[in-house]
This record gives structure tokens, C-alpha cells and sequence, in this order.
DNA sequence: ACCTGAACACCGTTCAAGT
DNA sequence: ACCTGAACACCGTTCAAGT
């Protein structure tokens, strides 16, 4: 075969099949990408750089669901709460691929305009520069650990037969079915920090 | 060699060897934990269940240094408030554990009975059962979120030469260099949650 | 019970060969 | 430029052999 008139391959195609493979199987390999694709595996290499290429694709792709022309709204705490939300749901769309980004990190340009926008709704809004970053890290740390929180399975929640949690049973046992916990938690957790930073934006 | 008249490992040899390694390197493999416990790779098979079981030791090693003790302090907010320091810091300690940590689950007792005891204490301070596990559940998404963060470099925060993205330089120009943007994060995040569980506690 | 040497399946990656 | 087959280093795990 060698190389074919048409390519087969190209980043679009090898990005779709990694995050349906995660979203299947909760993990992906080389082989196994290639398998998908109908290609053999060093056959990748060409597009990507590597397995670490491929986890940076499937970041670009989660962020892609993201929308951030939310956060062009005003004020802007409606901004944040809105993206809040559309980071959330992009990443419980696909919760297997959480932790394959939690280990990496990326200096993409995409990645700074955003943060470009967060800062600029932040001190348009009028909160002091220097409020802007340990104000949003807070967000966003909130944000990584609920969608790593939708990652990790629901059993955990199980109290083992034989061990005495008379409290933790009370309290599992007194929880609504729907909304979920992970949901009740992110609501509460997203309004107490919004709440937070509308009390520093009031008082210098 | 064979057998020795005193076993050369056990699990908490295991366990230390492992978490040195993963601090200095940020990562282990068996071979690797083989070679500093001057033995054979397969020699750790026989003390532990395979390498989810090396990281299981270390999830323990990380829970032994969070003083759950604090969870029996009351009023519950001064509880709460001492143990989510205890948990950041143990993290903090070893900052390239958590990803290792962050895949996979537990059933651990040990769990269980800190669950227990942080159910306890809000239950005991007036929150209604059903109110306890998506505020807990809240508070422990944003220590993960904040215990990550800490393990991502640093030099994610800066704008690569040639793009455009003023509003965030000028939010970076402006951070304080002690404490820390990820101090100052948690600062702000656990009092924010804090007062949000005050105020939720107050009206019913 | 506990350590070793040998062996296996599998993975990520490189590279020369082919069009 | 782009795909393949062959090859390599390395990893996690198993197991029979030895005390």
C-alpha cells in the first residue's frame, strides 16, 4: 500500500476515534487508536506527536464543547456562571478522559485567550488585577474536582457491611435520587464562590 | 539466594521506597521501586497486589499524614476548617502523588470512618441528613481541584512571546509573589465555602 | 513464606523501505 | 508526504525453582 493517493488519516479523524475509544473503554492505546482507524500503528505518528499528541487532541477537543463566547455576557458573574456550567457539562459529557488531562498541562493559545477573557469580564467587572487570579484559580480548581468527582464511580458511596458508620448511612441513605449528589454539589459549590467574589467585588 | 532467614521487604518498605520515588521523579514503575529496594522486580509481588496495590500504599501513606483528629473539634466550622488544611497540606507534601490518586477509587474503611465522622459532626452542628453529602461533597471537589493545582507547574501561567492577551498580563503582572496564587486560592475557596455552609446552616 | 531467573504479552516509539 | 513491516527498549505480571 505505502503511501495512498488520499491520506488516510489526518489530527480530526484521529481525535474522534481517541474519544470515542475513552468514552468506551475509559482508557486508550496506540495500538488500539490504530486498530479503530483501520491503520497500522506507527501510522499515527505522521499526524501526532505521539501518545502525548493524542491526549493534547482530546483536550482540544472537550475545550471545543466549552463555549466560550459566554463569557462575553455582562455582568460578570452571569459570564462565569454561564461558562461554569458549559466547562462542567463538557467535561461530564466525557468523564473517562478527566484524569488523561489531569496529569498534563498545556500552554496552548486557545487555553490563553480564554483566560484573556476571564481576567478582562474580571476587571471590567471591577474587581483589582491582582484579585483576578487567586479568585478564578479557586473557580477552576472547584470546577477540575467536580468533573473528576463525575469520573469516579458512584459505589464509592457504599458503606462496606460490617463497618460501623452509623452518621455517613444517615446521610446517605437521607439523599435525593435526582438531582444527583455530584449536581447538588456543584450548584452549591458554584453559588458559594460566585456569592464570595460578589462580596469582595462590593467591599475593597 | 532464595528465601532470607528475614524478609528483605515488606509493605512499608514498599510504601516509603515508593513515595521517595514518585517525589523525585514524579512517577514509578516496578522496576524502578525493584532497584531501590535492592531486589528483583518480581519480589514486590509477593507483599503487594501488583502496582495498583504500590499505589494503594501510597493513598495510605498520604491519609496517615491527614489528622482526621481534627474532625472530632467543634463548633463544626472550626472542624471542617482545621481537617480541609490538614488534607491540603498532606497533598502539598507530595504534589506528584495526587494524579496517581486521582484515576482510580477506594473502599478503604479508613475512608469509611473519616466519612463518618465528618457526617457526624454536621449532623451534630444542625444540618439536615440529606444536606450533608452535597456540602461535603462540594468542600472535598474543590481540596482535590486545589490539590491538583498544586501539582501543576507553574509555568502554565505565562503568556507565550507573540500573543496577543492584555487583560491576563496585566492579572498576572499584579499577583503577589508570597502567598502563593494557589495559597491565596485556598484561602479564598475554603472561606467562601465555609460561609456558604454557615448561611445554609443558619435558615432552614 | 519469600526471593530469584526466565519467560510472556503488550506498549510506545523509531526507522528504513516503498510509493 | 504518508503508510507499512520490522525492530527495540521497556513495562507489568506469572510462575516454576529454590530455600
Amino acid at each position: 500500500m505505502a503511501r495512498p493517493r488520499k491520506p488516510l488519516l489526518d489530527q480530526d479523524r484521529i481525535a474522534t476515534a481517541a474519544l470515542e475509544l475513552v468514552d468506551e473503554d475509559g482508557e486508550f492505546t496506540m495500538p488500539a487508536l490504530a486498530r479503530r482507524l483501520g491503520v497500522q500503528t506507527p501510522s499515527i505518528y505522521h499526524h501526532v506527536d505521539g501518545r502525548a499528541g493524542v491526549i493534547e487532541l482530546l483536550r482540544a477537543k472537550i475545550d471545543e464543547e466549552i463555549d466560550s463566547a459566554l463569557l462575553d455576557l455582562r455582568p460578570w458573574d452571569r459570564a462565569l456562571d454561564a461558562y461554569a456550567r458549559s466547562y462542567r457539562a463538557a467535561f461530564a459529557a466525557h468523564p473517562h478522559v478527566i484524569p488523561l488531562l489531569a496529569t498534563s498541562t498545556v500552554q496552548a493559545p486557545r487555553v490563553v485567550v480564554v483566560y484573556d477573557m476571564i481576567a478582562a469580564v474580571l476587571i471590567e467587572g471591577g474587581f483589582a488585577p491582582e484579585q483576578v487570579m487567586p479568585s478564578y484559580t479557586a473557580l477552576e480548581n472547584f470546577l477540575l474536582g467536580s468533573a473528576l468527582d463525575r469520573a469516579a464511580p458512584e459505589v464509592m458511596w457504599e458503606v462496606p457491611p460490617g463497618v460501623e458508620a452509623p452518621h455517613l448511612s444517615r446521610a446517605l441513605a437521607a439523599q435525593t435520587t435526582s438531582p444527583t449528589r455530584s449536581d447538588q454539589a456543584f450548584e452549591f459549590g458554584l453559588a458559594a464562590l460566585l456569592d464570595a467574589l460578589r462580596a469582595m467585588n462590593a467591599s475593597p
